[in-house]
DNA sequence: CACGATACAACTACACCGTAAGCCTGTCAA
DNA sequence: TTGACAGGCTTACGGTGTAGTTGTATCGTG
């Protein structure tokens, strides 16, 4: 029987299983060490604590995120990471929640801010304006994935369930969100991509660039 | 001796009074129940669990949220009610992560976002339209705050943090973040104002209305 | 004034959580 | 063979949310 079968990689591993299938709330360290076939206080040998896991799932997810390619034009650059990151957070639904609860960013986060600033500084963004610019596109990012995945129902296949919500949620009393929601029912969609208010942002960074590079 | 102590609203208040002062994770039943003088259990009398506890105080920082005035010109209310959010937001640490994880909107909420669809339909958005701005405006705004949040220390008034992890956290490793790090000491503070990323939004809803007018 | 109805706080108990401290055992070098 | 030790196991403590039950203060009515 072989002893040496815990290790770190391993429990975190289980740990982005665990939390992709069952949510973020299924991660426990009892529940982990079942998962593993371990008793809990075992995984207290590979991992300091359950915030040491947190830590690490973050990274992990952080660390599926394209960073940004270095020989791209800036706004390229800037779009494709943002929509990669957007997808990992997507893809594991918990990650955001989890992410923006960590005070200090990982070494995958690090790696990819880092990437952002150089390439906002090469493209001849001023160091504030890269602040700016990286607080701007980052806030998208976050904010559009928590609203999406805070979404009661999965707006691309539930049309009965916005009828629902148009009729006995919302009385007369909310008419805008009443036509929103029969918008959301009449087409395929509700039309909220994530790319708009990306572009909007970058077509503003564009301008703000131009007009610097005039003075 | 009064009987009649309890109600629902003294409940909210004090949950909201406790997670000001202590935060979040120090709003348990027992907790709350012993700021009140009652047993946790006494709770369940006016209150169904704790998850309406937590629905209940988000809508108390929705409350206190400017709803869009209509006779405002649309990019200016929505301008006022976005920063206005924000500065909810910020008065009560705990409310961002804590709305972003209620699935269902309060009433408050509904009507912050009643307003605003109804002011963009009757700026001349179409209906689509409506959606993808009320997104990104959000969005900035959930994202936004949530990011200043984590931060681990207050930009405001830290150089010498900012000075330590330039130098210890980010070796050479991270030439871009260092750079950064060195702005915030340089500087009154790091330049990240929510309104920049705001401003980017609205320019771009206003030139993208103006174009459609013209259609 | 008296008394039954009712409302509501308190209590007990249960199943979970994270983790500190100590024990026990399989593995491997000497 | 023996000893050290890495690493999984057990127990225990103090916390969490809450279901179910019990006791009691207050109020409406006769």
């Amino acid at each position: 029987m072989p002893r040496r079968k815990l290790t770190r990689d391993l429990i975190l591993d289980a740990a982005v299983r665990l939390a992709d299938e069952e949510g973020i709330q299924a991660v426990s360290m009892r529940r982990l060490g079942q998962a593993l076939s371990v008793e809990a206080m075992s995984l207290y040998k590979h991992v300091s604590g359950k915030e040491d896991i947190l830590d690490g799932i973050s990274d992990l997810v952080m660390l599926e995120v394209e960073v940004p390619a270095r020989d791209l034009p800036w706004r390229a650059a800037l779009r494709q990471s943002a929509i990669s990151t957007h997808h990992a957070l997507l893809r594991h639904r918990w990650a955001s929640a989890v992410l923006e609860s960590r005070h200090n960013p990982g070494p995958a986060r690090m790696r990819y801010l880092d990437a952002v600033v150089c390439i906002l500084r090469d493209a001849g963004f001023s160091l504030p304006d890269v602040a700016r610019a990286f607080m701007a596109v980052d806030s998208h990012v976050y904010g559009f994935t928590l609203q999406v995945l805070a979404w009661p129902f999965d707006l691309r296949d539930a049309p009965e369930e916005a009828t629902a919500m148009a009729d006995d949620t919302f009385g007369d009393a909310f008419p805008g969100l009443r036509a929103m929601a029969n918008l959301a029912v009449s087409g395929p969609g509700v039309p909220v991509e994530f790319e708009f208010g990306l572009d909007l942002l970058l077509d503003g960074l564009e301008r703000r660039l131009a007009s610097a590079a005039v003075d």
